[in-house]
Order: structure tokens, then C-alpha cells, then sequence
DNA sequence: TATGAATGAGTGTTCATTCAT
DNA sequence: CATGAATGAACACTCATTCAT
């Protein structure tokens, strides 16, 4: 990659950060192109310049945060730790990236009525991979006889909207920071699996 | 309450329970008041005769929301029922407000954006009563030394966040119904509390 | 058709009767809705009110030139006159209204460009249909031997392009007036088809 | 003129030739320079090194056309030919260029409103050189009393008009090429001064 | 009460133009 | 000479809101 292609890279990520927490606060219609580009010291017409539209924008923001959360997972379900470890260490690092990238995995809108087909079906492909890993972690608990035998769909939607709902009520001015939040949420959630 | 009142509250309902479940679906931002108006085969016109603006239909539909969560929560709180058998009743009854009504707690948007601030604190009481009933119910369960012992405000919002996403993963074609989702959710919900 | 549509109507040949002269002087691309509105003492969102868009807009117009034009022919074409008259009255007819309508046929732009297939369709009907009757005269001309015997698409193509670029020179404030060019310039262009 | 001046020379030019024929397609308003600029395989900013903005790019242009064409129609109306011959020459030499050049005197937009004064007189100088040309053509014809007493400057408008209204008709697709169609229509023009 | 019509502020997007490198 | 990046003014279009009837 030339040096203008990272730079391009570079600035193309600093606008995906910033549209990816703006997005997740003021939600998809509420955001303008104006505060997104003003939130970087831009014009408007420069941030076009990168994106397509605001669209693609927040395509392109959930495929960032999709791909970094599994190899995220991907990464803590191959090291060699009991099975309860890896699951308490994916749940931490879900909750603290939410919390880092100030995001949502939820935009606030209906994904269907501004996407493409085939942006649904990447972003979709991608989610999948994600839960996957999950219900895989939470299926080699089960047969390793560390975790309860649990409908493991439901039992995996429902941590995960506990773990995304953190950011709807995470205040960093509380007591305990971001990493304590996701470790004392992640022991509590645990709880649902684990045979004691 | 004369016939004509009757008639506006009546009405005021109707469009209140649309609005609900519309907002929930696109958001403030994304929803617009053609669109509600039309769902009731209203002009729009005619919902800014029974309601001041945009805004207030978004008020009064959180109040409603929130007001009947908590008669509801109440209710079930004075029940003569051990009370592990109440806290789950509270979340049976929380999902499934939630999935009937087609509604969110979260309009997708920053309250503080959009509310005055005297109705900001009226939702936040609201809010607060309801999250004290479950605070309440938690506290008396770890009195009664059947729930363990936590830090009940983040199990209190870890619990509410897992049941106000299952709005967001619950799909009617499913196997189970808006019911036997409640229930099956809050058993597992029971799990991080219960002491077995 | 009631008052009301009567009025909406109304309301909407107005405005097609400005849009079509400010298009036909502007071109499509160079005429804002901005302009067409204020020049009808408008604001753009009234005359979004009556056409969904510009392309809407200048798709009514086209449909109303060429209905008038096709129902100006038509007449003529009925007329109880000799076939050269007839003709002849067709060519004023042809002029006068583009003239009087400030209007062009061709309004600057790749229709293929802007339209639908079947918005296309419609308009190329029309056309056809129009070009047809001219044709019709044509022949019936050389068929009573008061034409020549022509190529009848080529010398109805150039006679419909020497008509239609009147509008580019006709200047009001010339010695003639707009019916006097008119004559003038169909004395002319019989010469193309009359057997002298 | 140096090599360097005759190589920018050479690239005005082929910049010029493909702004042309886009700018007579999508008109002024409806072509943007990123168009044209991505024709010649070059970018935006490269095209502004040769010319200083859009509008210079059209008024080279139209100068282009039409010292070409005056040049055209001089060489003509000096060969040793009758005057109806060189009339005929004229038209068709005018008809063909358009189609090669695939270029229209008109390029959708109101001159006044993007020229200055200055370069309006220039336009309108040459314009109406060219037109004297085909007016002398024409008194000449009649001096010669091979074509009819006309009014000179409303048949020119009149032939004119035919002729550059091919552009909107002609397809090359069609049964006659070029240059078969510009034989066929200066024929039925001719029909129109020629004395029989 | 209800509504059709009008409004205007705001938003996404385009594009001619500039300029540092 | 060439270009990539940035800019900002302009424009199409939307939508909450108002108001006369």
C-alpha cells in the first residue's frame, strides 16, 4: 500500500470513528453530514469526498465494527484458557470496545430501509459469524459440563442485549471505569451458564 | 369526564398507541407525523389538534409507557407470591408489554435533545419508580437470602437492557410466542440472582 | 371533477405553464425549482405540494405541450379543406403555440436521461403520434398530386426542425409578430413538398 | 510556434473536440467537468490548466465551431461554381460538420447569461458572419434569378433551423449516413429558393 | 373538529474551482 | 505539468408546523 493510499486509509478510519460514535449517540436520521464533518474539522464536501454518501457512511462504520469485534472473539476463543474464561474474557472485550468506540450496534434504524441487498447480507453474514462464535463457546461449556444445557439461541440473544444495552446506561463519571463495568457485568452474566 | 372528553382521551389513545409503535420501529427522526397520521387514516392536521407537536406525542407516549409499567410492576409487587416468583412475574410482564405494544423504552434518540427540561424530569422519575420497583424487589429477595448478594444497580440495568433488546431479536415466525419468550428469557434472567 | 380538484387543476396548469416557458428558455439542468416558484409568487414547497419532483414536472409539461399540439393537429387535420391549406394551417398551428407558450420541444436534455421507461414511452407516443398526422397530410398531399413525391420522414423531420428552431430567433420585437412569422415561415417551407 | 506551444496547442484542441460533442449531448449545465475531464483519461485539475474555467471552456468551443465553419462556408462560396451548387455545398458542408463533429449550435443555455459582453460580441460576430455568408449565397441566387425573391434573413433563420435540427434526429443507425442525410435534406431546402 | 394548502428551515448531495505538492 | 484533496456555494427535496375554511 503507497504512502497516499494509507493516508487515504488513515483519514478515511478518523471519519469512521467519529461518524461510528456520533451515529450511535443521535442514531441514523439524527445525525447530519454537517456535525459529523464539523465533529472532524471538515466541510461537508471533503467528508463526500471519502464516503459515497451518508449511507455509506453507516455501512462502512458497521463493517468496521463488526470485523474488529470478531476478530475480537476470534482471537480470545483460540487461546488455550478453560472454557469459562474465554467466554467471560469475550463477553469484557464486547462491553469495553462498545464502550471505548462510544458505539452501538444498533444505528437506531431499521437496517432493511436503507441498505442494499447485498449490504444486508454482508452485515447480516458478518453478525452471524459473530453470534456463531458465541453459541459456540457457550456449546463447548456445555460439553465440557461447565455450563448448564441452556437453549443456546435465546441464552446468547439475551446476553448480548444485556451487554449492548451497557451503553445506554454507562456513565463514566460512575464509580467503576469502563473495564470494571464490563468485568462486573460480564461475572453477573456468567451466572445464567455456569453450573455451580 | 364528560362524553366529548371521553372521546378525545379515546382518541388521544389510539393515536398514542400507533405512535408507539411506529417510533419504536424508525425512531423520532426517522418517523414522520404523515406517516402516523395515514396508520390511523387521519390527516396530519387532525393529530396536531390532539397534540401541540412532534415532541409531545413522543412525551405522552413515554408517560404512557412508562406509567402502565408501572401500575403493572406494582401490581405484581402486592401479590402474595414468595418473592423470586414476583421478580419473575415482573419480567414476564416487562417483555411481553414491550412486544405487544411493538414498543421500545428507547426512542432512538437523546431525551435531552428533545425534551424540556420539567419533562425530562418527569420521565425520569417515571423511570426511576419503575427501576426502584425492581430495585425493591431485589433487595427483599437478597433479605430473604434466596438471591445472592449484588451490586443491585447493575444487575438491575444488566436485566433491564437483556429485556428491552429482546425487542430487537424477538420475531414473531419464531417457534415460541411473545409469552413463552418472556418466560423463557426471565428464567434465565433468574439464574444471575437466584442463590441454587 | 369538484371544486376542489377543479382548483388543484387549476393550480397546476399554472404552474406547468411557467415551468414550461422558464425550462424551454433555461434548459432543464440550468432551471432551479427555486426560480419556477418564485416567478409563480411561490415557495418551492407548494410546488413540490403539486409534482413530486422536477423530473415530474417537466414530464407534465411535455405531456401537455404535446396533448395540445396532437389536439391542435387533429382539428386541423378534420378541417373541411384542401389538403395544401390543411397543412399549411398545421405548420402555423405548430409555430404560434410554441411561440405563445414560450416553449420548446426540446427542453435541453437527454430525455433518455431523466425519464422512466415507461414515462419514455408515453412521451415517444405522443411524439409519434404527432409526427404521424404530419406524415398523414403528406401523403394524402402526394397521393392528390399536389405534393412532390418525397422521403416522408426526412421532409417532415426537417420541416418539424426548421418550426421548432423559431424559437431560438423569433424575436418579438422584429417587424413581424409571432402569427405573421408563422405564416411566413410555413410559405416557405411548403415550397419544400408544393408541385408548382 | 515552439514545440512546447504546438504540444498544449494539440491538447486544447483534443480537449476542446471531446468537450464539444459532450457539451452538445448533456448540454452545459447538465455536463460537468469530471466528465469531461475522465473522457480524455485526464483529471479535473489538468483540464483547468489548459482552460481557466468552464465558461472558457465553452466559449473555445463555440469559437472553434465557428471559425471552422466560416472557414467552411468562405473556401465554398469561393469555388468556381454555380451559385446554386455552392449553396447546395454550404448546406450539406454545414449539416456534415455537426454530425461528425456530433456538436449542436446550441449548447441548452441562454448565452447571455454565462458570457461576457465582450465575449458575447466575439460569438455573435462570427455567427453572424456566417450567417452573411449564407445571405450573400442566397442574394446572389436571387441577383442571378435562380431563386426566388425572398425574405432573406427569415429563409436563412428557416434553413438554418432545419439543419441544425438534424442533430436531434438523425441516427446513425439509420438507413442513410451522414452525409447521404445532409445530400437529402439541402436538396428539399434547396426546393425552397430554387426557381423550377 | 377536520383538512387541504402553504411555508420555510434544514439536510443530503453535487460540482466548479482552488491550491499545495 | 499534473493531481489529489479540499472547499463552499448552490440546489433538490423533506417535513414539522400553521392556518383559513
Amino acid at each position: 500500500m503507497s504512502l497516499r493510499q494509507k493516508k487515504i486509509a488513515k483519514k478515511k478510519e478518523d471519519i469512521l470513528r467519529t461518524a461510528v460514535s456520533i451515529l450511535a449517540e443521535k442514531g441514523y436520521q439524527g445525525t447530519t453530514m454537517e456535525e459529523i464533518a464539523s465533529s472532524l474539522l471538515m466541510t461537508k464536501g471533503s467528508v463526500y469526498y471519502y464516503f459515497k454518501d451518508k449511507q455509506d457512511l453507516l455501512y462502512q462504520s458497521q463493517l468496521m465494527l463488526l470485523q474488529q469485534s470478531l476478530i475480537n472473539i476470534k482471537t480470545i476463543q483460540q487461546e488455550n484458557l478453560p472454557v469459562v474464561d474465554r467466554f467471560k474474557k469475550a463477553m469484557v472485550a464486547h462491553i469495553t470496545y462498545l464502550l471505548d468506540e462510544k458505539s452501538g450496534f444498533e444505528m437506531m434504524v431499521k437496517l432493511e430501509q436503507i441498505f442494499s441487498t447485498e449490504q444486508l447480507e454482508e452485515i447480516f453474514q458478518l453478525r452471524n459469524d459473530y453470534e456463531k462464535c458465541f453459541d459456540q463457546l457457550i456449546l463447548e461449556g456445555i460439553n465440557d459440563e461447565v455450563f448448564e444445557t441452556v437453549e443456546i439461541t435465546i441464552v446468547r440473544n439475551t446476553i448480548l442485549g444485556a451487554m449492548n444495552w451497557v451503553t445506554q446506561w454507562y456513565s463514566p463519571e460512575g464509580k467503576k471505569d469502563a473495564t470494571e463495568i464490563a468485568e462486573t457485568v460480564s461475572d453477573y452474566l456468567s451466572r445464567i451458564l455456569v453450573i455451580k
